[in-house]
RNA sequence: GUGGCUGUAGCUCAGUCGGUAGAGUCCCGGAUUGUGAUUCCGGUUGUCGCGGGUUCGAGCCCCGUCAGCCACCCCA
């Protein structure tokens, strides 16, 4: 009898090793530069309860109303899957008092979870570096998180344009509305349906519809800039001074305006035409009152969320993605009576953080082989001749590099071959190739 | 949530008018080769995504469903 076969939910991917070297290089790197900006990693929990994510993105985003996966525990609480990680990173610090006089940044790598229709870019378990910077309000504070994602994507090797905009303060926010409403509501029967429905729910929106018609609309519109509150105004100024002194080009986009509520004065974006639909690789941008608004004293924040998969999409496009650490030395064992010399050496070898595959007993064919598919930089094999005290040999598998001596050397071959004693870790194993280039 | 396209061997794919499931690759074994993987011979590739229906007979036609891709929407 057949059994019905499982299979992943939709949209959930599995990850093997091969793309998961990729994974832990960005990875890796990305923990490198957030040191470099004194940022710590703060883990939080994936599941939360339903209402900080309602009370935080608020309550008329697509995001509360139709994306989250949201369920009863045991108890009857309603519990979230996280959709994002600002509002559960906010919550930790106002519940933990880190903030009252302080200024912590935080950052935090994981999964997210949003019920969407699954393409290219955008899946329902997907993984985000955030970034989060409390308890400055400057523009400096700004521009120096802007700098920060500069260097991520730089460091990643990605193309993007960086787009930036101000919403101002609430009320400057709420006057601005009103005007584009009397600017809109003539001009209503000339939207597309998705605008008229959403004009009176969220007028900005209709900014950056994609429908032609709407878009000559938007052209037309009363910019946000042009009626900022003085000081929203003066800190946009100063951001934008700031980022042309630091060399970060950027453009001014009138029409961006963040999903999330939380918002205030600055937002930002990077995009690209790379991958399809999804443009954008990573946004954030300040969020001063939210912190107030979970329960906590008022204190200014700003942070922003890259996207891990699209930046490996990317990566993969421009070809920079990172391949698997390949193992150092193939080792062979070409029959019953040799596998215990052959297991001995690779274990010796292993003391000394030399990565070693192990084959055999099999014949010298399908040792060959073995030690092809290994990807291993060396390989060496062990029979009968060996054992009796015939050299053995080591060789260079995609080079000329070729060492014969006693079994009990091979340490000494692979060190007379170019390898470092001692080794540090095995996953340095891939800087081999370029460390002996180099020499 | 809406729409379009696609599901056949581990992988890439063919399959005519509805008439007994195919190729390449990969993998396994043997011979040869005895330190560069050659060459030759032989062999397994299978719930045709899943469930119904029509039919003497369905990989093919019809309905449903699941999944993938792409777009809308939305967003990282």
């Amino acid at each position: 009898m057949a059994v019905k076969a499982l299979q992943a939910v939709r949209g959930m991917n599995d990850i093997f090793p091969s793309e998961v070297a990729g994974w832990q290089n960005l990875e890796t790197d990305l923990r490198a530069l957030l040191k470099l900006y004194d940022y710590g990693e703060i883990r939080l929990p994936l599941l939360e309860s339903t209402e900080l994510f309602a009370r935080a993105i608020g309550d008329v985003t697509d995001i509360v109303q139709k994306e989250m996966y949201t369920f009863a525990d045991r108890n009857g609480d309603s519990l979230t899957l996280r959709p994002e990680g600002t509002a559960g990173c906010v919550r930790a610090a106002i519940q933990h008092q880190t903030m009252r006089g302080q200024t912590p940044r935080y950052y935090y790598m994981g999964p997210m979870f949003r019920h969407e229709r699954p393409q290219k870019g955008r899946y329902r378990q997907f993984h985000q570096l955030g970034v989060e910077a409390f308890g400055q309000a400057g523009a400096g504070t700004d521009a120096e998180v802007i700098a920060l994602s500069a260097r991520i994507l730089k460091q990643a090797g990605v193309q993007a344009t960086l787009q930036i905009n101000s919403l101002g303060s609430p009320a400057a926010r709420a006057a601005y509305r009103e005007r584009l409403l009397a600017y809109l509501r003539p001009r209503q029967a000339a939207l597309c349906e998705d605008c008229q429905t959403r004009m009176e729910r969220n007028p900005l929106r209709v900014l950056d519809c994609k429908v032609p018609g709407c878009q000559e609309i938007a052209a037309a519109a009363p910019h946000l800039v042009d009626h900022l509150d003085p000081e929203s105004a003066a800190h946009f100024a100063c951001l934008q001074d700031l980022l042309t002194a630091l060399g970060i080009p950027y453009v001014v986009n009138h029409s961006l305006v963040r999903g999330l509520d939380y918002y205030n004065r600055t937002v930002f974006e990077w995009v690209t035409d790379a991958l399809g639909a999804q443009g954008t690789v990573l946004a954030g941008g300040r969020y001063d009152g939210l912190v107030s608004q979970l329960g906590g004293q008022e204190t200014p924040a700003i942070g922003f969320a890259v996207g891990l998969e699209r930046l490996l999409a990317l990566q993969e496009i421009q070809g920079q993605l990172a391949t698997a650490a390949q193992p150092l030395l193939f080792v062979g064992a070409l029959d019953d009576n040799s596998l215990a010399a052959a297991w001995k050496l690779a274990e010796h070898l292993r003391d000394q953080t030399v990565s070693v595959v192990s084959a055999g007993p099999a014949t010298f064919k399908s040792l060959m082989k073995l030690a092809e598919r290994s990807k291993a930089h060396f390989q060496l094999l062990i029979g009968a001749g060996q054992l009796q005290g015939e050299p053995v040999i080591i060789k260079e598998q995609d080079g000329e590099g070729r060492w014969e001596g006693s079994l009990d050397a091979v340490s000494t071959g692979l060190q007379s071959l170019g390898v470092d004693f001692p080794r540090h870790a095995p996953h340095t194993e891939h800087n081999f190739a370029t460390a002996r280039r180099l020499k």
